[in-house]
DNA sequence: AATTCGGGGAC
DNA sequence: GTCCCAGAATT
């Protein structure tokens, strides 16, 4: 059984030698921390390393974040999912301009109080930026503590979650400058030595005292969370192109699916896109079906099926009502959703 | 306690 | 195909 004054040590010691060094957003800078940690939330390192470049390049600090409109940050994000994550990030700037005067707190309680900021998150900003001793309790390091400490309980429980945050607690080290090195190191461990699947044990510096390892369950421990059930959901795409090539856009309501993206007009009945489409003065004859696609999400299997349609209607405006008329070129500045980025690049001018 | 949020990496 | 990823907010 490894104490905690031990797990701490072999642990900062194991990240200097072996740990990630190189992330770029291992810097000290909690505008940098905290935009990392929303981003990796749910995400993995290889998929934010595309996107944190090009925001920070944008918006290279928070004021420049809180100043902007909502729809470029959401232009940045889309395709990185879960996007209440943007909106949220887009409010929590506007928090600490206006609450926290442009600085970020550098306690948990009160990195908390920002949209979108959950009690890990606000540790690991608390944890690299300022050194401050909290525990995180992300993914890598349920799966890390549940081995190393046999912790064999359902992730659903409740009570399970809480112990698993005692235990995080209580391994913490005990000098605040070795903060980021530990909490790096928990991160990094999970990530390339105690993995869900092939950990590689012999390279971890917790081996000779791991219960799982010893108890000969590293591959039964963490628990499997039951895996959600997946509803199909039908969805109609309207692709309606008016004289000038345009295509119709709409922004999303900010609750849902995709919320806050543009999107071409989507319904979840037939009949609610034809009157749509009437409205536009095109017939039900008007419109060509296309063949359908699928998409997944965790929890959803959309399967889409596009119609495209044109109106001989003179739109004297680009906007109209909700809707947007945008040439190709202008598509680029909005954000869409991945399965509409995806179809209008494969569909390039032969649906119209 | 259960559900709602995306998209992709690794197998 | 499966499982899960530097989770949080809502119901």
């Amino acid at each position: 059984m490894i104490s905690p004054t031990d797990f701490s040590r072999r642990l900062i010691a194991w990240q200097r030698q072996h740990g990630r060094h190189h992330l770029p957003w291992q810097v000290r800078e909690p505008y940098r921390v905290w935009l990392s940690e929303i981003m990796l939330q749910q995400t993995q390192v290889a998929t934010v390393l595309d996107y944190y470049p090009r925001f920070i390049a944008r918006f290279p600090d928070v004021a420049a974040l809180a100043a902007a409109p909502q729809d470029d940050v959401l232009n940045l994000w889309a395709g990185l999912g879960y996007y209440s994550r943007a909106r949220n990030l887009h409010k929590a700037a506007k928090q600490v301009v206006h609450d926290f005067g442009g600085a970020f707190p550098p306690q948990r309680q009160a990195l908390e109080t920002l949209c979108g900021v959950g009690r890990s998150t606000a540790a690991a900003i608390a944890a690299f930026a300022f050194h401050g001793r909290e525990a995180i309790l992300d993914g890598n390091v349920k799966r890390v503590l549940c081995r190393v400490f046999a912790q064999d309980g359902n992730p659903a429980d409740k009570k399970f979650e809480q112990a698993l945050w005692a235990l995080a607690e209580s391994l913490l080290p005990p000098e605040n400058e070795n903060m980021p090195a530990y909490t790096q190191g928990l991160m990094d461990l999970g990530a390339t030595v105690c993995k869900r699947s092939k950990p590689l044990c012999a390279q971890c510096p917790m081996a000779d005292g791991c219960l799982a390892k010893a108890q000969n369950r590293i591959a039964d421990l963490p628990r499997k969370k039951e895996a959600a059930e997946v509803k199909t959901l039908p969805l109609y795409w309207l692709l309606l192109r008016n004289r000038k090539g345009a295509l119709l856009l709409e922004k999303r309501p900010q609750k849902g699916i995709w919320g806050g993206l543009y999107c071409v007009p989507c319904f979840e009945s037939l009949s609610d896109m034809h009157r749509f489409a009437a409205q536009h003065g095109i017939a039900s004859d008007g419109l060509e079906e296309a063949p359908a696609l699928t998409h997944r999400l965790t929890h959803r299997l959309l399967l889409i099926t596009p119609f495209a349609g044109r109106t001989d209607r003179p739109s004297e405006s680009r906007h109209e009502g909700n809707g947007l008329w945008l040439l190709e070129s202008e598509w680029a500045d909005y954000g869409l959703p991945k399965p509409l980025q995806n179809y209008l690049r494969r569909a390039q001018g032969d649906l119209f």
